[in-house]
DNA sequence: TTGTATGCGTTATCAC
DNA sequence: GTGATAACGCATACAA
């Protein structure tokens, strides 16, 4: 392999002066710079980066921690991510948690053995304290999910709202037997959207009922399992709403496989606005995040942490949107 | 940040004996040992890997390319690939080409810098001679497509005999009339299941109709619009083989649409057996990848290269499965 | 404008 | 069984 000494042996100058015009630094003078280049190009050098990695102490390098690549949300999350990150010259490490705490702390060697010069933390496992140890030893930051009362930045929407909104278009439909799908989780998301569930019902005057709330776990059966439960309960429901659209999905074939048709006999609400929520049928009406946007932030948040310009947590909260589509106000072609 | 010589300091004993203890190198002796793991203890020491990747002239980074990391037939090829090499102590780099020669290229920097000390293709889109440039240099295997005439190993399932499989399927339930709905691209594995689709149809003495065979992009959308396409035809169809489970359940949302039914009216079969394959209404039938060995059986092969063992190119081919659900032969509860 | 020399943190070779 | 030390490839402070 040729190395930056080889160079400079061919171009009659010393690695100095050759590290010099890799870095595009000043004062090299435009005759030496071309002989450079000229036996950078004739020996085919490509700088190998360990060395110039340990020499700046720097991995250039982003990990990025998600449950799992294949959730269809995530991506356009990680997109944004990663179109910032590129844009600074920096490379992401996607791992997989698949939730679990332990793998995490698998992949947070990396921060530590400083193979990644910073974290993006997509649905944080750790415990609080845990996550704002890593908080204050290395440029963190929570996007999406987050843990409340971890001292670590974050961006998201307003759940709180994006609930209430959901709910409300229901209601507004008028809706006052509405199911909820939840999950039995500790992310404040989760927490802040069956809140505002319960505030859009209370807003307009209808009595809560316990029995309407049911938990999955973001699964296509899940949502199946609670949308049967919840169909079956004495006096039914006229309305799901579920927190994630991939349980809504499962909830509409619950539906379907007791005959009764969507939105005509039972609405149904999402959130997310993954990609398949417009080719289910009917098509998903659902709360949109701007995933991107979350996504470029979070990566903007953490080079102002990895610069050292910005030192205290910060909290950012985006624009959500809902999105009514035929699961609630269109016309299914199975009606 | 503590280093092995403040470790040394603190343990009495010289950086040499640190490092092997660090690596469970042989002999050191009991007594020193335990000095050194409570040194390294007390101080929280973590190992830069900055420094023992480039002595070791390493990156224990594997690069993993594929189309989209959202795509959900991926995943689990991915968990396969990640399996294997964490249990040889490598992590994976998994990068977004966007089905993008550019960005390929962009990424395999990270290969010729050192930073990565091998590739694994999903579905290469280099031209085989640069494809091939790239397997004499570096590590190289291509995992499920492959670059028909490229001198790197691939492992992969045989997508003639697949495809046979598929249109025999329907032929044996009676269909004569058999749309396809393939891909305008160059992937081997396009070719082949339209070559198996055309098989298929020759041996049972069916004659090959050109109209029939329909080019989307493997969305769903792109699947809804062939399907359109097939049903318009003069004479239709009966039965839609689509090489992918996306543009499958596309086409039978067009069948819905023109108020027929699956399978009653038009049987349909998908390719990859993705999660939403059993989540669709009705569920589909479909070729399934063993995705998860053919990942583990790329990055096997890969370590075989990076250790050295083995330098000629090995073709690996895995057994595929027909699965049979409501979408042929089952009763939707649509109908 | 350019060269010399040092050091980043680690491992591995060679003595002892 | 252990220590001293060179080396990995590069960037940079300092000298010239």
């Amino acid at each position: 392999m040729t190395n930056i000494q080889d160079v400079a042996k061919v171009a009659g100058v010393s690695v100095a002066t050759v590290s010099r015009v890799l870095n595009n630094s000043s004062s090299v003078s435009a005759r030496t710079r071309e002989n450079v280049l000229k036996a950078i190009k004739e020996l085919n050098y490509q700088p190998n980066l360990l060395g110039r990695n340990l020499r700046r102490m720097e991995a250039r390098m982003i990990l990025v921690l998600l449950p799992n690549i294949s959730n269809p949300f995530y991506s356009r999350v990680v997109k944004g991510i990663e179109d910032v990150a590129r844009k600074n010259d920096y490379f992401i490490m996607l791992c997989n948690t698949d939730s679990d705490a332990s793998q995490e702390k698998l992949y947070l060697k990396l921060l530590k053995n400083r193979l990644s010069d910073g974290v993006i933390f997509l649905a944080p496992e750790l415990k609080k304290e845990e996550l704002s140890e890593i908080g204050i030893n290395y440029p963190t930051v929570q996007c999406c999910e987050y843990k409340e009362g971890a001292r670590v930045s974050h961006v998201t929407i307003d759940n709180y709202a994006a609930g209430y909104n959901a709910v409300k278009h229901l209601i507004d439909l008028g809706h006052k037997r509405i199911g909820l799908i939840s999950c039995r989780n500790n992310f404040v998301s989760t927490k802040q959207r069956e809140a505002g569930y319960r505030k859009a019902l209370e807003d307009s005057g209808i009595d809560f009922d316990s029995r309407l709330i049911t938990y999955g776990d973001y699964s296509f059966m899940s949502g199946m399992r609670c949308a049967r439960q919840l169909l079956d309960l004495e006096g039914g429901v006229t309305a799901i709403f579920a927190i994630s659209d991939v349980m809504a999905i499962g909830a509409m074939r619950a539906v379907k496989e007791k005959n009764m048709s969507v939105p005509k006999d039972i609405a149904v609400v999402g959130f997310d606005n993954i990609s398949f929520a417009s080719m289910s049928d009917p098509m998903l009406t659902t709360i949109s995040q701007p995933k991107y946007e979350i996504g470029c932030t979070a990566m903007n948040l953490l080079l102002e942490q990895i610069k050292g310009s910005i030192k205290e947590s910060r909290h950012i909260v985006l624009e959500h949107e809902l999105i009514v589509r035929e699961s609630t106000v269109g016309h299914s072609m199975n009606n």
